[in-house]
DNA sequence: GAGCACTGC
C-alpha cells in the first residue's frame, strides 16, 4: 500500500503564503514510491505519473485539517479523477459515508465516473457511481464515490438540506461560475456552519482562487473557535497543482487593427508563409465574419500563387450542418496546413485533435477566456498565439474574468430554488458573487405575480410548492399547473418540453436551419404552421413525429431536428412523471386549442404585447413597461401580426425580438392574473 | 427577414 499522511504523524512541509494565513504547498513533495498490488500495476503506474500524484499527502493533510481546501490546477493535472480516490483510500468513505464530486456538465460526470471505476477496477454503478438528470447509476449502501452535476446535488438538498450522507464534497470547475455552482457554493458555506465535520474541496483555475478563498473565509464565532481548537482550520487552504499543458508563445499586434477580419486573414497568410508546419485555429465573433474570412482567404489563394496549394480552410460554427462541422476533426493531409475559422464554440466545447495549433484571438473577451483560447494551442505540443490586439489593451483594458452567470441572468428560477430550500432571506443570502438587489426584487415580483410567493414572500401552497417541484422556468411550470384546470395537460407538457429545450437563441431549435436550405425549411415549416402561433405549431410537429413512429427520416424530410425531438421526448417523459406526482391529471383536449392558449396565458401573462395601432412595420409594445418589440422572423406569426400576443422569450439584437409567439384574447388576462392586470389601468385591455 | 456560445434540474 502506498503511504498516506495520517492524523497524529508528522505534518507535511507547507509554506505560509505571504498574504496571511493562506497555505501554499511548496512543491517537491514526492511521496515515497511504494509497491502496489501487481494486478493494477499499469493503472497504478499511470496514476503515479499524473502531476497531482505527488501532492497526495499534502491534499489529504489539508483536507483533514481544514474545513475548506481550494485546489488550483490546470487541465491535465488529474485532480478530478485522483482526488476522490485519494479520499476514499484515506478512509473518508468509511462508516457509510459518501464522497461527492460535482461537475457543471453531464458529459463530464459520466466520463470521469467511468474513468475512475476503471482505475479502481470496479463496475460502474457499484462502488463508483454517478447521477445526472434522467440517469441514476448508483447503488444505495454500495456506492461510496459519487459523481454528479451540481444541479443534481442542489436537487438533493431539497430532501436533505444538510447533505448528511456526504463526508467530503468536491466542487470541480468552480471557476466556470455557472448559476448552479454559485448557488451550491453559497449553500455549502451555510451547511458548513451546521456541520463542522463536513469537508469541502473547491477546484478552481488560478484566476479565481483568491476570490473563492475570500468567500469561504468567515468571521470566527464562538462555536467556530471551539472547532478551531479541535484542529479544524476555518481559514481555507489553497494548494496549487501544476498541469501538463505545453508552453504557448504569445504575440500581440503593435497597433490596434482597423478591420479585424482582414487582419486575421493577413495573419493566417503570414503564418502560412513564415512558420513551420502546424495547423491554425482562428477565433472570430460570428457566422458572417467567418464566412467572410473563409472567402477572403480563398480569393487570396486564387490570385496569389505563393499560398496555394497548402491551405485547407474550414469554417466552424453551430449553424453549420453536422457533417461540415465534423470536417475539422479530419486529419490534415500531408504537406497541407489546416485553418479552422471558428466562433468560440472551439473555446471549450470541443477538443480538437490537431497537431500544433496556432491560434489568434479577436474581440473584447476576458483575460481568462484569452488564456483558455491560447491554451488550445498547447494541448499536444508547444504552440503560438497571435492576439490581434495590443498588449497594453490586454493588460489594462480587458477584465479578468467574464461576469458570473448569476449576475447577468434571470433570477426567477434560482430564487424559487432557494425558497424551496427554506432560505427565506433571499436578499441577505451570501453569494460568491452577489446579483444586484434590483434584479432580485424584479424576480421576486415575477414570482409574486405568478402566485408562487405570497405577501410575506413565502412559497404558496399548493402552487408555490408545485412550481418548485418542476425543474423548469417557473413560468413554464405555472403553465403546466394551470393546464390541469383546462384539461389540456398532455398538450401543455409537450409545449413545455419544446420550450425548455430551446433555451436561448437557436441552440436546440426543433427546426433545421442554415445557409442554402432556407427556402426549403421555410416551406416545410408552413406545412405545420398554425394560425394560433408557434406553440400550436409545435404540437402539430410533435403529432406528425409520433405518427411517423418517431422516425428520423420523417424529421429529415420535414426539416425537423431529430436530435431535438429525441430530447423533447425525454424531457416530456420526465415532466409527465412529475406532473402525476404533484397531482396533475394527464388529459388531452384533443383539438380544442383555445384551452391550450389559455394555459399558456396563465403562465406567461407577464409577456403580453399589443400591436401598435397604425404600425406599418409590426411594432408591438409590452403591456408591462411599454417596451418596443417585434415578432422574430422565425415565428410562424411573423408578418401575420395578431393584435394581442404572448411571447415566451425575448432576444435582443438590433431590435428586441419575440420568439415563440401565440395569439390570445385579452379578456383571458384578467382571468389568469387579476392582481397583475388590475394595476395596469393605463393599459385598457381592449 | 434573423441566428457567438448551449450547460443544468
Amino acid at each position: 500500500m502506498a503511504q498516506f499522511w495520517k492524523p497524529g504523524t508528522e505534518k507535511p512541509r507547507l509554506v505560509d503564503d505571504e498574504e496571511g494565513g493562506v497555505l501554499f504547498f511548496s512543491g517537491g513533495f514526492s511521496s515515497s514510491s511504494s509497491s502496489s498490488g501487481y494486478g493494477y500495476a499499469s493503472i497504478e503506474k499511470q496514476r503515479q505519473r499524473l502531476p497531482v500524484y505527488k501532492y497526495r499527502t499534502a491534499i489529504l493533510y489539508l483536507v483533514e485539517t481544514h474545513a475548506t481546501t481550494i485546489i488550483v490546477g490546470e487541465t491535465g493535472s488529474g485532480k478530478t479523477t485522483q482526488i476522490p480516490q485519494f479520499l476514499k483510500e484515506a478512509g473518508w468513505a468509511s462508516g457509510g459515508r459518501l464522497i461527492a464530486c460535482t461537475q457543471p456538465r453531464r458529459l463530464a460526470v459520466q466520463a470521469v465516473a467511468s474513468r475512475v471505476a476503471e482505475e479502481m477496477g470496479v463496475k460502474l454503478g457499484e462502488e463508483v457511481g454517478y447521477t445526472i438528470r434522467f440517469e441514476d447509476v448508483t447503488k444505495p449502501d454500495v456506492t461510496v464515490l459519487k459523481f454528479l452535476t451540481d444541479g443534481v446535488l442542489l436537487r438533493e438538498m431539497m430532501d436533505d438540506p444538510l447533505l448528511t450522507k456526504y463526508s467530503v464534497i468536491m466542487v470541480d470547475e468552480a471557476h466556470e461560475r455557472s448559476i448552479s455552482t454559485d448557488i451550491l457554493l453559497g449553500l455549502l458555506k451555510k451547511v458548513q456552519k451546521r456541520r463542522p465535520e463536513l469537508r469541502l474541496i473547491i477546484s478552481s483555475a488560478t484566476i479565481e482562487a483568491k476570490a473563492m478563498s475570500d468567500f469561504f473565509r468567515k468571521r470566527k464565532k464562538r462555536r467556530e473557535l471551539e472547532n478551531e481548537e479541535n484542529g479544524i482550520q476555518l481559514e481555507p487552504a489553497i494548494l496549487s497543482v501544476e498541469g501538463r499543458g505545453f508552453n504557448v508563445q504569445i504575440n500581440y499586434v503593435e497597433e490596434p487593427v482597423q478591420d479585424y477580419v482582414q487582419a486575421a486573414v493577413s495573419t493566417v497568410l503570414l503564418i502560412h508563409e513564415r512558420e513551420p508546419p502546424g495547423d491554425i485555429l482562428v477565433f472570430l465573433t460570428g457566422q458572417d465574419d467567418i464566412d467572410g474570412a473563409v472567402q477572403l482567404i480563398a480569393d487570396e489563394v486564387q490570385t496569389s500563387k505563393k499560398h496555394s496549394p497548402g491551405l485547407v480552410v474550414l469554417p466552424l460554427y453551430s449553424g453549420l450542418p453536422r457533417a461540415e462541422q465534423e470536417l475539422v476533426f479530419s486529419p490534415t493531409p500531408r504537406g497541407k496546413r489546416k485553418v479552422i475559422i471558428s466562433t468560440n464554440i472551439a473555446e471549450t466545447s470541443l477538443t480538437l485533435e490537431i497537431t500544433d495549433v496556432e491560434n489568434l484571438v479577436v474581440a473584447p473577451i476576458s483575460k481568462a477566456s484569452a488564456k483558455q483560447r491560447a491554451g488550445r494551442a498547447g494541448r499536444v505540443r508547444p504552440g503560438k498565439c497571435y492576439r490581434l490586439y495590443a498588449e497594453e489593451y490586454f493588460l489594462n483594458h480587458m477584465s479578468n474574468e467574464a461576469i458570473p452567470e448569476i449576475q447577468r441572468s434571470n433570477l426567477v428560477s434560482c430564487i424559487i430554488h432557494l425558497k424551496a430550500l427554506g432560505i427565506d432571506n433571499i436578499l441577505g443570502f451570501d453569494w460568491p458573487a452577489s446579483p444586484s438587489p434590483e434584479a432580485m426584487i424584479r424576480a421576486l415580483e415575477v414570482l409574486y405575480s405568478l402566485g408562487v410567493l405570497d405577501d410575506d414572500a413565502k412559497l404558496t401552497s399548493p402552487t408555490g410548492f408545485q412550481v418548485a417541484e418542476i425543474p423548469l422556468d417557473p413560468m413554464i411550470s405555472k403553465m403546466i399547473i394551470a393546464s390541469n384546470q383546462f384539461g389540456c395537460s398532455e398538450e401543455i407538457i409537450t409545449v413545455a418540453a419544446v420550450l425548455s429545450i430551446q433555451v436561448k437563441l437557436f441552440a436546440l431549435s426543433i427546426w433545421i436551419s442554415g445557409r442554402g436550405i432556407q427556402k426549403e425549411s421555410d416551406e416545410a415549416k408552413l406545412r405545420f404552421a398554425a394560425a394560433e402561433g408557434d406553440h400550436v405549431t409545435f404540437l402539430n410537429v410533435y403529432k406528425g413525429f409520433l405518427q411517423s413512429g418517431k422516425s428520423s427520416q420523417w424529421c429529415h424530410k420535414n426539416y425537423v431536428n431529430y436530435h431535438a425531438m429525441r430530447k423533447v421526448l425525454e424531457v416530456r417523459e420526465q415532466l409527465r412523471r412529475i406532473a402525476q406526482r404533484i397531482g396533475i391529471v394527464l388529459k388531452s383536449c384533443e383539438s380544442d386549442m383555445q384551452v391550450v392558449r389559455k394555459a399558456v396565458t396563465a403562465g406567461f401573462f407577464a409577456n403580453t404585447c399589443r400591436l401598435e395601432e397604425y404600425s406599418h412595420n409590426g411594432m408591438y409594445k409590452t403591456i408591462r413597461g411599454s417596451q418596443e418589440v417585434y415578432i422574430h422572423p422565425s415565428s410562424v406569426l411573423f408578418r401575420v401580426n395578431p393584435k394581442w400576443i404572448i411571447y415566451s422569450s425575448l432576444v435582443s439584437t438590433d431590435r428586441q425580438y419575440m420568439r415563440n409567439v401565440i395569439s390570445i384574447d385579452p379578456s383571458w388576462l384578467l382571468e389568469a392574473a387579476p392582481h397583475f392586470y388590475q394595476l395596469q389601468q393605463s393599459n385598457p385591455l381592449h
